[in-house]
DNA sequence: TTGTACGCGTTATCAA
DNA sequence: TTGATAACGCGTACAA
């Protein structure tokens, strides 16, 4: 930060008070017509830049929101970052951006100096490792604004969007019971995570309620990558041939990567030995060697939605805390084997354009 | 920003002035230790969070970073972003996000923001429709630190990390050639963008060296995405068969998605046929029907070593401006029938694990 | 070791 | 319509 013009220089050159100058710049209706364009030439010509530090701590507020995300790299981030630009931008806010990169420690650092710049709001999805959510209480009780979005935390007093994910798992898991499979098994991922914990229960839920005999031997935790779906779908095949399942529901589509792997690598095939799901309909899905079955989220919409929570709330004290959910939608390709999807290259491929 | 805990608050409770509490927290030589662990503790309790919008004002430093990114869902951008955070993050800055989505008034807009907002200098990959840099030049004047990264602006008083893409234009094309291509064409990019120059001049400069012929109805201006790709190619189909190019560089991976597209709906084999070569490795290369040889960027390396010069000018004022470049490597693949990758899919999507 | 006065650049408030 | 003064929360410089 440079020594830069400001409203003194502009008053000082004109023979003008401050805030003769600060009232033209702003619009503010008391203020001679000339001028005022007096007072806009010269701040144009001087190079003016308010400074926006300065105003925010006469007023309170700076019109920026700060964002956590856990992974930036995860694909579905950088399009809900999209949705929350699209809006805040609008709306005449800014975005810090910061990751935790799932680490519990670094999220509470970043959200204690997201406090420290005083953010009007905070848009968070929470870092793997934490269990706790112990700075978002602290930050929350001191009356800062935040709303939860994709990993969400309930009942501290945050407002949060998400996807149907119960709802999802439940429909992608239906899906396979109504195409005769009996044997399901569940990829699940890192039990303190709040979807994790959605589309385990979604699984479960369409388990019971088609009378599907529950083995608790093909519920494993495989995290949300894909290593760890390589190791838990080779561990689910190390059973007795006799009880593998006849179909996977994974927690995400690079844990179904791994898992799609295992299961080729052994010489399997999908879905004839066994099906395959996911969960995200990542960019590759469509173009993995079966391609892959799996539900869709509206990232953007995601993000969107939070966004203009946060700044209902930040507008508006008395904006109720809730949850929101934004639809999710199956997306049918071949791994689930369960329609005339065309396992064509040419067509799997470019089916997108 | 609601009303917080200050300084003032501390000294009150504790019947300190506020310059020893501020002293204490900030671990200044000249404090008591028993009154410092009073302090801090206290602090504590009260939930302060020092007010850096305040301080921000008077040391006249934000430790704030502005990032501009014409468009934060193309791949190279999360994780160039990923590597920025990194680098800043250890340094004790924050970033504030913005992106141009390619509009030059937006772009305008943005940086005018991040100048108002006073951080300490600018990080930024230009839009595709800005061709004056008006407001670069004007920040940069104003004494404001400006690095480029992957889309450059030269001689204009900025530091810039890009890919050596001129030279790795060079080598995918002379590859080409060593194999014994001939015929071949350009899908270029914007002309106005510096990485689009770059490329094109890298592919002519092959062309020359080894004395091919140069046919300009084969340098077809195709954009940055898909379509533009798919239409780039199907005009240089509408060619005479004669005329028709034996392989292609497009620009970047998604115009040679496009390309690849164009090529396969006409009944024409890829490399057989027609070779075909990107530039980006996007993650979707390796899994397309044909996999595609093209060029790997090394996205993090770029927004680590773009963040650690900026810092550097910030911290030095001497840093000397100059034109930093990141290397990428040739990622051969199938699509342009130089070697023995095999077209087998199982291997082909799973070489990355 | 601790405290006081002042300034950072702006806006709100009240007076002219 | 314009101006003077105080205030936002903190750090620097100097005094006690």
């Amino acid at each position: 930060m440079v020594k830069r013009v400001t409203l003194k220089n502009i008053a000082d050159t004109l023979n003008l008070s401050m805030m003769t100058v600060s009232r033209a710049l702003n619009n503010k209706p008391n203020v001679d017509e000339e001028t005022k364009e007096k007072v806009v030439r010269t701040a144009r010509e001087l190079g003016y830049f308010p400074n926006q530090i300065a105003k925010s701590l006469v007023i309170a507020k700076t019109h920026t929101i700060g964002v956590m995300v856990p992974e930036i790299t995860h694909s579905f981030f950088p399009e809900a970052i999209k949705g929350i630009e699209e809006v805040v931008y609008k709306e005449g806010y800014n975005i810090i951006l910061t990751h935790s990169a799932e680490d519990a420690k670094r999220e509470i650092s970043a959200i204690e100096t997201l406090a420290s710049r005083r953010v009007d709001g905070i848009l968070a999805s929470v870092a793997e490792s934490d269990t706790e959510y112990k700075i978002y209480k602290q930050v929350i009780n001191m009356g800062l604004h935040v709303v939860f979005f994709d990993r969400c935390v309930y009942n501290i007093g945050a407002s949060c969007v998400s996807i149907n994910d119960e709802e999802s798992a439940f429909k992608i898991t239906e899906h396979l019971i109504n195409h005769k499979y009996k044997r399901i098994a569940h990829l699940s991922g890192p039990k303190s995570i709040s979807i994790a914990k959605e589309r385990l229960k979604g699984f479960l839920k369409a388990l019971k309620k088609y009378k599907i005999v529950y083995d608790n031997r093909l519920i494993i935790e495989a995290g949300f990558h894909e290593t760890g779906g390589y190791n838990a779908m080779n561990k689910l095949l190390e059973l007795p041939k006799k009880d593998w399942p006849r179909a996977v529901v994974a927690v995400n589509d690079p844990a179904a990567f791994g898992a799609m792997k295992a299961i080729l690598e052994k010489g399997l095939r999908i879905p004839e030995d066994i099906a395959l799901v996911g969960f995200s309909d990542d960019i590759r899905a469509e173009l993995m060697p079966i391609p892959l079955t799996t539900v869709k989220q509206h990232a953007y919409e995601v993000g969107k939605a939070a966004a203009q929570k946060l700044i209902a709330h930040i507008q508006n004290k008395k904006e109720s805390v809730e949850n929101l959910i934004v639809k999710s939608e199956l997306v049918i390709r071949n791994s689930c084997g369960c329609n005339d999807y065309k396992n064509n290259l040419y067509e799997s491929s470019f089916n997108k354009f």
